[in-house]
DNA sequence: CCTAGAATGTTATACCGTACCGAATATGCC
DNA sequence: GGCATATTCGGTACGGTATAACATTCTAGG
């Protein structure tokens, strides 16, 4: 049990539930903004929702058109400000690899990330693990390097991509 | 000597000459062609020349400005399947966090990649860190993935930037 | 209420990258 | 050399990603 709390979310298996993790998620963010006397505004909890109802990553612009079928007239800018507070209180992390967005699993503790991509389905794990985190800063560190902080995104393929 | 050949760029120092890795890269690039029956074009040589002269990522529009000083009419595909090129045979690295480019030194073999930005200065590492590859390997295979490539991004401060 | 700050609406534009097609150039074969 | 073939390059047009700047609306607190 040296790394048990390493695997925030592992890939979701065949009879995951997707309802039940995404209004999971959904009142973690509220109970998590209460808490830190910030606003989950309408716009926001859609965002959030619409992207844990994906459970894969989701680009801006597809938001942009998902959000367009529940409000009017929706631009750029209003998705990419819901997306920059999201991001903000690490309620979802952006896949750099593929310009795309992803729920956090453990949003309610700020953690390091480490995220597994399948270039098949594109299912993305989320580690947390604090062995790479302590081995990559104390690589930095023999260079007098100071992290602040760390893309770590692995691409391969996922268990059941394998068969 | 556990990893002694891990770091294959450190920050540039003070007293750092240009000029010369400039020309041990180009040297390189060129031998390395050649070995492995490829051709480095002219165009392809001032992509990588331009590139190394920055010593810093560099981004692709900043780079087609610079080329059109040289040459006439170039557009952005001109640039982008030069970058293809580099990047397929490892003489170049992409920063994704930056959407930028950087030359790679230590381009004769394959090698895991590891960098470190400066975001005060932009200067950039390159760790090649075996132990570090194979801490991430070994952490994806417990949940049954298959790593094919690995992004990893540490940004911080550099030993000049912390004065 | 009223007001200051936060959040959102709106327009326009900058930046990053690629599909596609045709011209030029190098390579291998006779 | 002359020819067919494949690679590389020029150039147009466009699609995807993101932000600047400013107007408007909402919200919380006095």
């Amino acid at each position: 049990m040296a790394d048990d709390s390493a695997v925030v979310a592992d890939f979701p298996a065949a009879g995951h539930d997707h309802a039940r993790c995404l209004a999971g998620a959904l009142a973690t963010a509220e109970a998590l903004c209460r808490h830190r006397g910030l606003r989950l505004t309408e716009l926001r909890r859609q965002v959030l929702e619409l992207i844990w109802a994906e459970h894969r990553p989701i680009k801006a612009y597809e938001l942009l058109e998902r959000l367009r079928e529940r409000r009017s007239g929706v631009a750029p800018p209003t998705v990419y400000r819901a997306l920059d507070f999201l991001l903000q209180e690490g309620l979802i992390h952006r896949v750099e690899s593929m310009s795309a967005y992803i729920g956090c699993s453990a949003p309610e503790r700020r953690h390091p990330v480490q995220l597994l991509v399948c270039r098949r389905c594109a299912a993305v794990a989320e580690l947390a693990d604090g062995e790479i985190e302590a081995l990559l800063r104390r690589k930095a560190q023999g260079l007098g390097f100071e992290v602040d902080s760390a893309t770590i995104e692995l691409e391969g393929v996922c268990p059941q991509c394998r068969g």
